[in-house]
Order: C-alpha cells, then sequence, then structure tokens
DNA sequence: ACAAAAGTGTTATTTGTACACCCATGC
DNA sequence: GCATGGGTGTACAAATAACACTTTTGT
C-alpha cells in the first residue's frame, strides 16, 4: 500500500543522543554500525521514522528502548535539524533527543540483532555518518550548559553516589578539574542530598554516601526561582 | 502532479512566535486571524509548510517576512511540536521559532492581503488556534529564561537607546522591577555599551544615550566562559 | 523655584576563591 | 605507622542588595 500527497512531504525521523556512564567514570555515547548504504558501516546516532500516530518523544523512547533495553530515564528534545541535502536519499527533517542512563543500575543489552552497537568514549568516537557529528556536538554542548544549572548529572549516576563520584562526573562532563572543597560546599549548601550511608572495606577514610532527594530539590529550585526574580539580568553567558 | 510514498508522512510546517517592542513599551506578538476551518476565525501564529529543498530556518525567515516585511531580525529555534492530534486535518509536525524585532525601526506593514494580521500585548492574547497557546507559552518562557543571560533584549530595542529604555524593557520581558542602581551598575560593568549621545528636549535631566557593541559583547562572553570553567556547577535554576 | 526623571555614594551582607590542613581506613 | 583518599577551617576578595541621595533639564 502506498501514500499520496498532493505536494512532496519530508521524512521524519527521531535520532538519540545517548549519553551513559560507565564504572570507571569515562563519559560515553551508543552508536550503532550501519548495515546499508548510504554511509555503510560508518557508525550512526541511533534513530527511526517517526510513526504515524506516535509522539515525538515517544519515538525518541522507542528508538532507546529497542537500542538500549532501557526504559524510564532522562529525555529531552535536542534541536530539530532539516538541512535539505542532510541525508542523500532525500529531504530528511531529524528531531534530536539526548538521553541520559547509568550504565550501572541499567546494564545494557547486548546488540540483539546483525547491527554493530558500542559504546563510544566522547573523545574518541569514530568519523559518523551523515551529519551525526554536528548533532553529537550540539548535544554534548547542551549537555554542559544544563548540567551547571540543572542537576542531570544525577540521572548518569547510579541512585547512590559519594560526592568524590559526583565530583568526578562533573569533571568528566566539564572536562575540566574543580576545587574540592569549593565544590562540596556548594552542593550540600543546596541541600538536595540525603545520607543514606558509608562506604566500606575502602583502604582509606569511608566516604558518605547520598542519594538526591528530589523533594528537597524541588523546594530548592522555587526558592531559588524567587530568588532569581528580583536580580533581573546577569549575562553568564 | 502528486506525490506518492511508501509509508506515510507527517506534514512539516514552521510556526514563528514574533516578538515586538512598542513605542509605549509593550511587549506585543503577532498573529493571524484564520481564513479558513479548523479554527475559522481564531488568532493563530503565523506559519506555514516547509518547501522541499528549503532549511527549516530559512522557512521561518520567509514566513516572518511574508508577515511583516521584515528582514535581518533576531531568530531561534524554540522547539518542534508533534504530537499527533494537534491538527485536526492530519498529522502535522511544527518546528517553532521565535523572533525578536524593534516596532521603531521596522514598522510592520498592514496585513497585505484578505487575512487580518494584528500585535496582541502578550497578557491580552485571543483565544488561539491549534495548540499554539502551549507553543506561545514555550516561547515566552524562553524569552524570559534567555533574556537573564544572553543580551537578546538589544534586538527589541532601537540600535540607540538609554539606560531608563534598557531597564523598563527588561521589566516589562520579566514582570517584576528591577532596582535602577543595581541594574545599572551590572549593565555597565559589563562594559558592552558605548554612549553615544545625550537626550534632548526633555524636561528633566537628559539620558545618556548607548548603542550595544557587538564587538565588546564577543569579548565580554569570552572572559565570562573562562571564568565559568572554573565554577563548576550552580544549579540556578 | 519646582517637578520630573536621570544618575550616584555608600554600606552591610552574602558568595566566591584559594590554600592548608585534619581524619578514618586497610595493610 | 604509612599510604590513600575523604573531609574540614578559615581568610581575603568580590559580588549583591538595599537605601538615600544629588544632578540636570524644561517650565
Amino acid at each position: 500500500m502506498s501514500h499520496t500527497y498532493k505536494y512532496p512531504r519530508p521524512s521524519v525521523t527521531v535520532d538519540c543522543i545517548i549519553f551513559g556512564l560507565d564504572a570507571s567514570n569515562k563519559l560515553k555515547v551508543l552508536l550503532i554500525q550501519r548495515a546499508n548504504d548510504p554511509y555503510k558501516d560508518y557508525w550512526a546516532l541511533p534513530g527511526g521514522f517517526v510513526v504515524m500516530d506516535e509522539d515525538l518523544e515517544a519515538a525518541a523512547l522507542r528508538e532507546l528502548e529497542e537500542e538500549t533495553g532501557v526504559k524510564n530515564v532522562f529525555i529531552e528534545q535536542l534541536f530539530t535539524f532539516g538541512t535539505p541535502n542532510r541525508d542523500p536519499r532525500g529531504r530528511v527533517i531529524t528531531v534530536a533527543y539526548y538521553a541520559l542512563i547509568n550504565l550501572t543500575e541499567h546494564p545494557v543489552k547486548a546488540a540483539s540483532d546483525a547491527r554493530n552497537v558500542k559504546w563510544f568514549e566522547i573523545d574518541q568516537l569514530p568519523q559518523l555518518a551523515f551529519d551525526h557529528q554536528v548533532i553529537f556536538e550540539t548535544a554534548i554542548n547542551r549537555l554542559r550548559a544544563k548540567v551547571r544549572y540543572q542537576p542531570i548529572g544525577f540521572e548518569l549516576l547510579p541512585d547512590e553516589f559519594t560526592l568524590p563520584q559526583l565530583q568526578r562526573l562533573y569533571e568528566t562532563i566539564l572536562g575540566m578539574e574543580l576545587n574540592k572543597r569549593n565544590f562540596r560546599t556548594r552542593i550540600l549548601k543546596m541541600g538536595i542530598l540525603k545520607e543514606v550511608g558509608r562506604q566500606q572495606g575502602v583502604s582509606h577514610r569511608p566516604a558518605r554516601i547520598y542519594s538526591f532527594d528530589k523533594e528537597k530539590y524541588e523546594a530548592f529550585v522555587k526558592e531559588k526561582a524567587e530568588h532569581l526574580v528580583k536580580r533581573g539580568v546577569d549575562f553568564e553567558v
């Protein structure tokens, strides 16, 4: 069966930039190797066509689950890419989403089909198909910007984590070292963590273990918002 | 002539949220009244189909110029809306853009065709067609957030303006009063304005007239970015 | 001289930044 | 008792917030 329209229509796809943090604190991205032309054998962002009665975010979640078997993770629309010749097969508009998952609690299933699926460290990506390098860069920039003002970093960590772990995560995402004292002061002052225990069996002073307290975070956000209201403008860029 | 595809495809449109600041410092949005069903006679955001060989932003700029006659203005992709039943005629995915124009220097041409085109104050909008109310709210929220950390406010003002004017603009966008002393200190400390003259013929102390110095702004951004790098995280929300 | 709106001085308080230091654990 | 990494004290500099004040113009 085919479908006929009076005017030509573009194809619409969703692509997913799936970030994961592995056990050794490396930030990685999931890519799949293309089985067909164009860009046969190149690595690409997972993605696929939007089904007619499916919401865009639902399509992204479906792709995500198909590739990783993971549900209920942080996902957010990134940007829509629609330059006319970005796909040699014709006009394809892609709505990109990025997702954050923690690889500790969501071990990603092996590739179920013939295609090759693999996690790559973000600074060791292969050459990508289509304009996927641009899409990836848009995503990593968004992640870096967003992590500064919203606690999305917690999405990448296990439910329970230590402050040194959190600090290393931030250092990894931002690509820079942070001052331990000041990092801790700032994070703890927000009061959005609750202590749930202590590390055991380590050959040094055991770290406190925390979990993210979503309720306290909501309260914190609310207070911050009211406070911001008075500041006006800062042009922090 | 018609176009046939193996699988069904959605229509793709762009919609524009066009913000303007009028002479009396009111923030307004341009709407058009629909001539046909569905939502006949309702007001809606200007928009239209994406032409096959046209970039998304180009489509938005084209719509903008068709409705306002204005070129070379600030425009930015906002979000892509694609809930399956947002348009009763079928699956329509819309990529929304928002634009900022100053009505002083770009007097908007009268509606050239039968359709009714009108500027509405942002807190006095009529009932909107489709999900345009949601799109509008997304846009105003983005504008409010963005104006705090990037000087996009300047896009709404004439090239030359006074600090009280700039402050009133911020107060309008943010919907709150700002402290004059602190607002001025903050803005001037950035060093991104250059004085170009004095007000004349007013029956009070004449205000200094400034223009936005894009070069100084770039330098300011660069310095700020380097500075931010050290801070790590703030969760300002 | 007055009204009106622009523009300034100053200060207490809160945040940011930097650096040195102490503490708990396993071996 | 030593190595290792977790955790803390503190002090100077800078940014913020608040309030009252002075200046310049036209009438």
